[in-house]
DNA sequence: GTAACTGCAAAATATTTGCATCCTT
DNA sequence: AAGGATGCAAATATTTTGCAGTTAC
């Protein structure tokens, strides 16, 4: 088992290690964007916080997740999908969705970020675009009542 | 002085003091967004930390300035222009830009966000637009090496 | 065998809370 | 006068750094 995770991580150049492994399970078994806290929550109190720190960020760095940034709270990571992420290139350009009523944040990975035109002098280089919003099963639960 | 400053923390319901003055006045004259460090930075050493981060939670709460969500540093504040903002509506949909050379985020005020269509069942409240780049100002400088 | 990775301790930073005092209204 | 705001101390939380021991290759 953990195939897929073996995967990832030998085709980013990374040694497999438990530590990587049960991570990068996570984000395999979660379709939603993780914080910290969460990978802290979901790896139990036998993790330690320091090689979740430096996990996360190797993981970034090498193109296995990307960060979603967040006006309240903390940064998530979530998986970058396609396999065509590196640490060269390691751009996105799908929307985010934030839930404010589970606090849930994920990846809508079929809606394509709207370019614009840039005043004269500026030069694009990436976007971020992020919808707070009630997501569908908050929606529907609360239709529900 | 401080005549501008002085109206704006009327208008907002609140009391005129010398903290909040000065660190709006910083807004004011600076057209570029403020993170917390450089607000301290703005203030000189006789400004209380703990004040800092009550006045900028105020501040957003009240409609005065609005926050920017960043995945590399810290959230940035700016300026609620148009004055129409308060508690209640607290609305934005201009584009934000941060240089990653010179580090300065700015909104773009002409530059509305474009609209997408969600998939069916989320409910759309407010959207983030960041574009990571190079300013008009560092482009330029870059241009005449 | 070697370089990379981990995990612990500790340092450095960042943010929040409590409370007595001061200030605006 | 009264409630709100400040500023200090201290508690919490977050993130980084150093280093010795361990592990993947």
């Amino acid at each position: 088992m953990h195939t897929e995770s073996r995967h990832i991580l030998k085709n980013h150049d990374l040694r497999l290690t438990e530590a990587r492994e049960r991570i990068l399970d996570l984000f395999l078994h979660e379709e939603r964007a993780l914080s910290h806290a969460d990978i802290e929550a979901g790896l139990g109190a036998d993790a330690d916080r320091v090689t979740v720190y430096r996990t996360l960020r190797t993981f970034a760095d090498k193109g296995i997740l990307h960060t979603i940034p967040d006006e309240q709270d903390n940064i998530r990571y979530a998986l970058c999908h396609h396999g065509s992420c590196g640490p060269e290139n390691h751009r996105h350009n799908h929307i985010h969705f934030k839930c404010g009523q589970c606090g849930q944040t994920q990846c809508l990975e079929g809606l394509v970020i709207p370019s614009v035109v840039l005043p004269a002098g500026f030069i694009f280089l990436e976007a971020n675009y992020i919808i707070q919003g009630i997501c569908d099963r908050c929606a529907a639960n609360a239709a529900q009542n």
